[in-house]
DNA sequence: CGAAGAGTTGAAGACACTCAATGTTTGTGG
DNA sequence: CCACAAACATTGAGTGTCTTCAACTCTTCG
């Protein structure tokens, strides 16, 4: 039962022994299938359970009073959504699913208890969290600093990092199973003008448009044109000081 | 010493016992001076402390290739900067003092170990971690969706709550130590064009102009204009799944 | 086949930016 | 104590990126 992308995440960069990987593989037995277009958590409803992306992708979200929407995350699989996903409810922000999806639902309860025991998973799940925290922040200086074109290159570059990081053995990674109008919502931008964007990214052989997505056909360029670097997706050693004992 | 934010702020929200208030208050013994303007992190640097913020404003920020800035969080009095900070380094962020200020070095051995045997310090930290990640949240949905005007009207009413809650007997309170360079670095516009919203701000009566920062004058129309709900400012219950035992 | 969602394109307009000059305060050194 | 520099703030004019509005096409699905 190794199909479990968070934990194959968490190994390249946490020493987890037998028992913690154990124990976090015995988490995620209640696997539940979702359709596209589901909301996994309803913007106002009590989350209940910590969601674990097992396959597929999810978008959070937040509907303001003018009908406007924007994405605050993108989650794929391996992400953990989330220990803080609990005050969702609180945020009146929703989880919604992008592609049919696997998602395994985890008990709080059961998480804490290991973070408890463990210091391994605790520091692991420090480690999730720190990503969480360094991507909200590249979306923030994506938002602020960057014009239409690059923002969008350095979100795909990141996305495509991602991936390649959760399912490293995915052959159609480059592909964004984003529509137009979700994007634009990420981006902060109107569908029109990302679909301007797009087009102006194909023509430049970067990307290839197909129907509910984008292919990336040119990863190189995409980072070089949205100077993106993606070294907070793989913080080196965490300074969570257990080497230094005393 | 109950002079420490950090402490005053979590137990509005976190059941800390007297065990826990001693331990908390016992890291915050290195205490330092930070002169208006000082680099207390330095991007590429290591950090190699936590900082807890005792008096005085920072910001949290990073620089891009093509030299503009964006301000990825401000860092007020009891906020912990942070479990996280940890790889600012690797992030080529740094943060800055807008003012001077007085500002606790936490080694995060200490507060490891803390975490470690104490469930209920483990649970305030968590409880820090879900509010600084819907700030950014609530700061990326405030770039993405909102115009200049309406975005600087929630940026002021966020930190005017957060001021509020952190230093509850602080009579300033409404005054933002904010250069409109550094707004602008902020709010993701030119510093001419934050000029000119704050003018129209004030001719709205609802702030008035200092140099060096802006008094808010007129809270509840600010936070009207910018649509502002505070409420993951102070999550209510967490699930942390403390109360359900089993 | 009709409807709904996604994508595409054009034209006009607005919000915010750029460039540039000038005013004001603060601090520093002669 | 004055002169000067530096940082911050202000204002105007022109420009451009992105938005808005609107129409139309294409695909998918019931």
């Amino acid at each position: 039962m190794n199909a479990n992308p968070l934990v194959t995440r968490l190994q390249q960069f946490c020493p987890l022994d037998a028992g913690d990987l154990q124990d976090l593989n015995a988490l995620s037995l209640d696997r539940r299938h979702i359709a596209h277009g589901t909301n996994i958590v309803h913007g106002g409803s009590a989350a209940n359970h910590i969601h674990l992306i097992l396959s597929g992708w999810a978008a959070r979200y937040k509907v303001l009073t003018d009908g406007t929407r924007q994405i605050t995350a993108l989650l794929l699989p391996g992400d953990l959504c989330g220990v803080r996903c609990a005050m969702l409810s609180q945020m009146d922000q929703g989880i919604m699913a992008l592609t049919p999806m696997h998602v395994a639902y985890i008990k709080p309860q059961a998480l804490y208890r290991l973070e408890s025991t463990s210091a391994g998973i605790r520091h692991a799940m420090n480690w999730c969290s720190l990503v969480e925290d360094a991507t909200s922040r590249a979306w923030i200086i994506n938002l602020g600093c960057r014009q239409a074109l690059p923002r969008t290159a350095n979100l795909f570059s990141e996305l495509s990092e991602r991936t390649m990081m959760s399912v490293p053995d995915s052959l159609a990674d480059s592909f964004l199973p984003l529509t137009q109008l979700e994007l634009a919502d990420t981006l902060g931008l109107t569908p029109v003008h990302v679909n301007r964007v797009l087009r102006e990214l194909q023509q430049r052989g970067m990307v290839a448009l197909r129907r509910g997505g984008v292919m990336m056909t040119d990863l190189s360029a995409l980072r070089q044109l949205g100077s993106f670097d993606g070294a907070y997706l793989r913080p080196k050693t965490i300074a969570i000081g257990e080497q230094t004992a005393a």
